[in-house]
RNA sequence: GGGUCGCUAGCUCAAUGGUAGAGCACCGGACUUUUAAUCCGUUGGUUCUGGGUUCGAGUCCCAGGCGACCCA
């Protein structure tokens, strides 16, 4: 075939060393194949077609016939669809790798069945074309499950070359920017991404499991509360009005428990507007559930349920590798206050109800930087983060925060300057937050006005009071235990992934230059 | 925000300050059991951008862009 170069829309003079007839940059490929994709036109074949009917997926093919002896010629007839990934052509034979999403198979294309015409027809195709094969499932002599292809049907014409076929798409950059090309590429992105969908899909399950009820709350909040965050901000034209972008999915979930609704989730995005890092995206994903009737221990118990089952739905086995060491999570994690963590790390007892002076001077002496308005409660939890983190390798449930770091969790029944709160940690990062929840509503009034405080005197993550939170306390909150899963972290787990990047398909990135 | 590293053909990568190359992909040819097919022959470049030093810059200097890693 010689591709008619003669109607591209700019046409190059005989002498020019124009992109469309010289050369194999990334243009003059595109033309090449735009050009095969008006010859087929004329032809009265549609590069595009509507719709194909197959009859297998490649991985069922497989998993029937996989065995199959080598030389074996089978009177199965199957119609399959996919990508071509790689194609040799052998003189009167073709041999193209396919591949849909559950799997590849080779197509055998001998002239001497589908006839000369089409087997040039065939030879034609290029890589990333999506086409169906219809044939009779064979193996090769060197034993290879193959389809003995009797016709090709184009699907769609690829007019962009692929990465390349063997090495792939190395540069993270173009992986995270152009996500499509890495699915097509990387067997590493599409096996992260199942991870995350079987881990989604798990957690869905255990909490229907559990009698939990699954909602959707607004997006768009007025105030932006239940986390510690500063929101992005957005307007509403027609209301004119100032609008949040949530930080937390907390204060609707437990408005939905006044409600009545007793077991209720969510799985849903927030948006931090804060620093990116391999930790960090402005846009996450979170799990909250509220359960009534139950505290913290409960929800320590449901972390673990969830958890080990997503891990064993996803990845089959409970066992995960962290930091090159491998721990099975369906062993009980163990459940530490922060006070002690902190206590012995500082090599000195550390307790919220000592004065700032005192907390301050041990924190100096550790070499922990501390901020002036921070008061011992929020100093302890830095002596935390800085010394005793980084060592949290193994699940670990860290309990019983301090009051002042913790505004919507109830005191501790046992010690008033802490409360009934944990974190869990794994592979030193956090993944879950939850706590018995406050339900006090002159109790919250005073703790959201502390926070209101704080953002005067500058902390720009502290919340304000939101009234209609406070209006539904007062119809009455059952006794409730709250907990919140950050699902993007549990994925970097389960799929072995160093970056928040890897493991969300879009991540938020600067603008490419142009 | 600071430091380090990276950016060269569609992809993966080379190139003492001295003519920008290779493999894959693409194009032409050979081949009826290949499988990263192989073999032969071509083609393909805004070396991230803009300045500067130099007889000469992919390379050295300055500024900027994008990204990765580490630190705060």
């Amino acid at each position: 075939m010689a591709v008619n170069s003669h109607d591209l829309p700019v046409e190059p003079d005989s002498s020019d060393q124009g992109a469309a007839d010289s050369g194999s940059t990334l243009e003059s490929e595109r033309a090449r194949r735009l050009g095969r994709i008006r010859q087929l036109r004329e032809s009265g074949t549609n590069p595009y077609p509507y719709r194909f009917d197959r009859t297998h997926e490649l991985g069922k093919i497989r998993a029937d016939l996989g065995k199959l002896e080598a030389g074996t010629e089978t009177d199965v007839e199957v119609t399959v669809a996919g990508r071509v990934m790689l194609k040799r052509d052998q003189g009167k034979l073709i041999f193209i790798t396919l591949r849909d999403r559950t799997g590849e198979i080779q197509l055998f294309i001998s002239k001497a069945v589908v006839g000369d015409e089409e087997f040039d027809e065939i030879n034609e195709l290029d890589l990333g074309d999506w086409i169906g094969a219809s044939g009779l499932v064979m193996t090769t002599r060197k034993g290879e499950l193959s389809i003995k292809t009797s016709s090709v049907t184009l699907l769609a014409k690829s007019v962009r070359p692929m990465p390349d076929k063997w090495h792939g798409l190395t540069d993270i950059d173009t992986r995270y920017r152009q996500r499509y090309a890495d699915l097509i590429i990387n067997e590493e992105a599409r096996r992260t991404f199942e991870i995350r969908h079987a881990t989604i899909a798990s957690f869905r399950r255990t909490l229907q499991g559990n009698g939990f009820v699954e909602v959707e709350t607004p997006v768009l909040h007025v105030e932006a509360g239940g986390a510690h965050a500063r929101p992005f901000v957005t307007h509403h034209n027609a209301l004119d009005m100032k609008l949040y972008l949530r930080i937390a999915l907390e204060l609707h979930l437990k408005r939905l428990i006044v409600g009545g609704m007793e077991r209720v989730y969510e799985i849903g995005r927030v948006f931090r507007n804060e620093g990116i890092s391999t930790r960090h995206n402005p846009e996450f994903t979170m799990m909250e559930s509220y359960q009534a009737f139950g505290d913290y221990h409960d929800t320590m118990d449901l972390t673990e349920q969830l958890i080990t089952n997503a891990a064993r739905d996803a990845l089959g086995t409970t066992v995960v590798n962290i930091d090159s060491q491998e721990v099975d999570l369906a062993q009980a994690w163990p459940r530490v206050r922060m006070i002690d963590l902190a206590s012995e790390a500082a090599g000195t007892t550390l307790h919220p109800s000592q004065p700032v002076e005192e907390v301050r001077k041990v924190a100096a002496t550790l070499g922990v930087n501390v901020e002036n308005h921070w008061g011992s409660g929020k100093i302890i939890e830095e002596i935390f983060a800085d010394l005793v983190e980084k060592n949290l390798q193994r699940p670990t449930f860290v309990t019983g925060h301090p009051v002042e770091i913790s505004p919507l969790a109830r005191v501790d029944q046992n010690d008033p300057h802490l409360t009934e709160r944990f974190e869990l940690f794994v592979g030193t990062r956090e993944l879950a937050n939850g706590y018995s929840e406050l339900n006090d509503p002159m109790e919250q009034r005073e703790r959201f006005e502390a926070e209101q405080r704080a953002k005067e005197a500058g902390d720009l993550g502290a919340g304000t009071v939101d009234e209609d939170y406070l209006r539904a306390l007062e119809f009455g909150m059952p006794p409730t235990a709250g907990l919140g899963i950050g699902i993007d972290r549990l994925v970097m787990l389960l799929s072995g992934s160093g970056s928040i990047k890897d493991v969300i398909l879009f991540p938020t990135l600067r603008p490419e230059a142009t």
